[in-house]
RNA sequence: GCCAAAUUAGCUCAGUGGUAGAGCAACCGCCUUGUAAGCGGUAGGUCGUCGGUUCAAGUCCGACAUUUGGCUCCA
């Protein structure tokens, strides 16, 4: 028993919050002032519990009744706290020998209870605006949180600021949020109106949301600070800010609504889910949204129209890009250029042709799980009489939505040695795949696309070497392209779907671990996502801002040798399956189009912009000397063009500058007195009076070396 | 595929049941200019398509197409 100096509510029945503790240390201290409450000296039980902070872990010594909130909550950005590893509410009273660490908002989990929370004032506030709205989850998600209900009426854009409203004033009314333990039958009871909820209390352990989970079931009520009134609660694990004045008002935001499956299943009704944003203060939130204005100036479709580099006609059809010329330069340079690492690479050119009869999809098993994915056939050459009856049976031909039974097909055309192994087969595949037409997304999920697919034959003892060798040959491509951030996604198997022994799951699982461990690169465990025929490695690249894509994939396959019945003639006579590796570095041009498109914000690097360098002529005089100049350019394989418009040179300007060329040479009396030109970047910064013959061997080494050029050299 | 919203000139967008508009781009002319829009003129639309309501439809209703944001999917 210690005597402690202990802080009382005025007012309050609260128990007496102790405010000194004696650390393991000796002596006492303060643990962060109480502004504005009586301090009395009590005589109390004591507790020991261990405090976690940055600094290590101490032993402290507290009263009983002690809560988080006492202990670590003196800092209004500290919203939860880490007890014994989970988290907890502030309000949790502690126990002996709990281990205790406070959670800032600033952190991952912290600011997931501030995002949760926030979800709950926005249910709270539906349900004040939509009486009969009724509750689905609302849990956080990256950047922010969501809450799903069920309405007659999906929510407007104007209901979204209502709610808004609704919520800043939730918000500033302060009110705590209580969390009580209830019985099964006590939650059914409270909850007898809110169907979804009364389902989630029925799952057992089936779904895991924010709701139900853990050991027993928990309400949080929101209680109004100024009379102790029960205002509105919801079935939830927690936990949350201790009160909504933890939440900013200028720091959260409904961002759109949409529709949603109940626990994200197809089959099963469908909710009206609403999105928003919370951070911890107004900056972040500020921040966030100029991100998403970035994003948006960034979005490969806008600038596929605005630099004329591709289109989607609606007279093809969704999801089948049609290049102009601009995009198409770029996409040859790019092709041109992982043509000529794949054959540096020992890779073998291929060609296979956009249809075949379905025989080549039976055998290759697409029919039976990939139907769905592929256009419908095309019957060719049925002819059936008056009568009906069939006189020749017609034959059907599909669009091929992958390479990889062709490619078989050049493996299998005649014997093979283990001498040819590994043997790579390369081709720029045209595919079609008939995506639902809700997922069609600009180059990003295309309808038809080309990969820069290639399937690796080796023997099982090649396959380390060869997994090893890719990886740095992928890696080494794209950093060429100017990605330079990636981590790795290793796919594992499902047990529950997937064809091979374990043994040459586990070899060619632990053998990919080791291609990708030595990379050096963080490596992201994909448990169970592996396809049902071999494990797989992605490569994850960043872009420019920071968002994360999926390049690269390579995937491991046991099951197109075996039902393609390939084999080679290994050393010893003996006819042996070849290990199949699928690999596509782009994924596919177009999608790799558009994330560099993202990626530059349209500022190609020179050696992949469609126009590199442009002659602005200050006045028509000078338009034969700029000629002169770019006829030495293109000479050097340059892309050049002179614009003779009848525009001023300032409007010139800013043409070249939207289009966002890399060079702008601009030529007037003074460079062509000097034989010079003068620079302009694409930053606005310039570099004059260039002797011609200086500036083309800069150009050309900009583009020879493949860097990235803004702005003049400093 | 499902839910919602959108679709008007090449592009961006006005136009709330009564004679289709603007800016930029294009074309023609004038201007001859030193680092982001010189001036004037001309032309350009079956208002996504089809159907319905109405004396009258870009506008109201329905179907379809396409796009966007989500859900599901992306092996």
């Amino acid at each position: 028993m210690i005597i402690q100096r202990a802080a009382v509510l005025r007012g309050s029945k609260a128990p007496p919050r102790p405010v000194r503790w004696r650390a393991e240390t000796g002596g006492t201290r303060a643990l962060g002032s109480i502004g504005g409450l009586r301090t009395k000296e009590y005589a109390v039980p004591e507790l020991s519990v261990t405090l976690v902070t940055a600094a290590g872990a101490e032993q402290a010594s507290v009263a009983v009744g002690t809560t988080a909130m006492d202990l670590v909550g003196g800092d209004r950005s500290v919203v939860v706290a880490r007890i014994n590893g989970e988290l907890r509410d502030l309000a949790t009273d502690l126990a002996d020998g709990d281990t205790v660490e406070a959670v800032s908002v600033e952190s991952p989990e912290g600011l997931a209870v501030l995002r949760h929370s926030t979800a709950h004032v926005l249910a709270q506030a539906v349900q004040d605006t939509f009486p009969e709205a009724k509750l689905g989850i609302g849990p956080p998600v990256k950047d922010g949180f969501y809450y799903d209900f069920s309405v007659e009426h999906p929510f407007t854009p104007e209901d979204l600021k209502v709610l808004e409203k609704r919520m800043q004033q939730i918000v500033k009314s302060g009110q705590r949020f209580a969390r009580r333990v209830v019985t099964e039958s006590e939650a059914r009871h409270e909850l007898a109106g809110e169907p979804f909820k009364l389902r989630l209390i029925g799952s057992e352990g089936g779904a895991d949301v924010m709701e139900v989970g853990g050991s027993e079931l928990t309400i949080y009520d929101n209680i109004q600070a100024k009379d102790g009134s029960t205002c509105w609660g919801d079935l939830c694990r927690g936990p949350h800010v201790p009160d909504t004045r933890y939440i900013v008002p200028n720091a959260f935001k409904l961002m759109r609504t949409a529709a949603a499956y109940w626990l994200g299943d197809q089959a099963n009704e469908q909710l009206q889910r609403i999105y928003g944003t919370a951070w911890p203060d107004k900056e972040q939130l500020h921040a966030y949204l100029t991100f998403l204005e970035e994003a948006e100036k960034r979005d490969h479709r806008k600038l596929g129209a605005e630099l004329d580099l591709f289109s989607f006609p609606d007279e093809i059809g969704s999801g089948l890009a049609v290049f102009h010329p601009k995009g198409g330069v770029v996409r040859r340079v790019m092709e041109d250029y992982s043509r000529k690492r794949h054959e540096e690479a020992d890779y073998e050119f291929v060609n296979t042709p956009h249809i075949t009869k379905g025989a080549l999809f039976e055998k290759s098993g697409h029919l039976d799980w990939y139907a769905e994915g592929m256009y419908p056939p095309m019957q060719l050459d049925s002819d059936i009489d008056e009568d009906g009856h069939v006189r020749r049976q017609g034959v059907d031909y599909y669009l091929k939505p992958m390479n990889c039974p062709m490619h078989n097909l050049v493996f299998d055309a005649r014997g093979r040695s283990y001498r040819e192994l590994p043997l790579r087969l390369f081709e720029f595949g045209t595919v079609y795949r008939y995506e639902k037409s809700g997922v069609v997304q600009g180059m990003t999920r295309a309808r038809g696309f080309t990969q820069d697919d290639a399937h690796i034959y080796c023997t099982r003892e090649q396959m380390a070497d060869e997994l090893d060798k890719l990886l740095t040959f992928v890696l080494d491509l794209l950093r060429d392209y100017g990605l330079e951030d990636f981590y790795l996604e290793l796919s594992t198997r499902d047990p529950e779907k997937s064809v091979g022994s374990d043994e040459v799951w586990v070899e060619a699982t632990e053998v990919l671990r080791e291609a990708a461990e030595k990379q050096g690169l963080d490596l992201v465990l994909d448990e169970g996502g592996a396809a049902f025929y071999g494990p797989k490695i992605s490569v994850q690249a960043k872009d420019a801002i920071g968002r994360t894509w999926q390049m690269s994939t390579i995937q491991l396959d046991f099951n197109l040798p075996e039902r393609f019945d390939l084999e080679y003639q290994a050393a010893d006579g003996t006819r042996q399956r070849p290990v199949m590796i699928h690999r596509a570095l782009f994924g596919s041009i177009e999608r790799f189009f558009a994330v560099l498109l993202e990626h530059y914000a349209g500022a190609f690097p020179p050696w992949l912009a469609p126009v590199q360098v442009i002659g602005i002529p200050i006045t028509d005089d000078h338009n034969d000397y700029l000629y002169d100049v770019a006829k030495r350019l293109k000479a050097e394989g340059i892309r050049v063009e002179v614009d003779t418009s009848d525009d001023r040179m300032q409007k010139k300007i800013r043409t070249a500058q939207k289009s966002k060329v890399p060079f702008m040479l601009i030529a007037g009396d003074e460079d062509v007195a000097n034989g010079a030109v003068s620079f302009r970047y694409r930053d606005g910064s310039q570099r004059n009076g260039v002797p011609v013959d200086e500036a083309i061997s800069d150009i050309v080494s900009a583009v020879r070396n493949r860097i990235q050029v803004e702005s003049a050299p400093a």
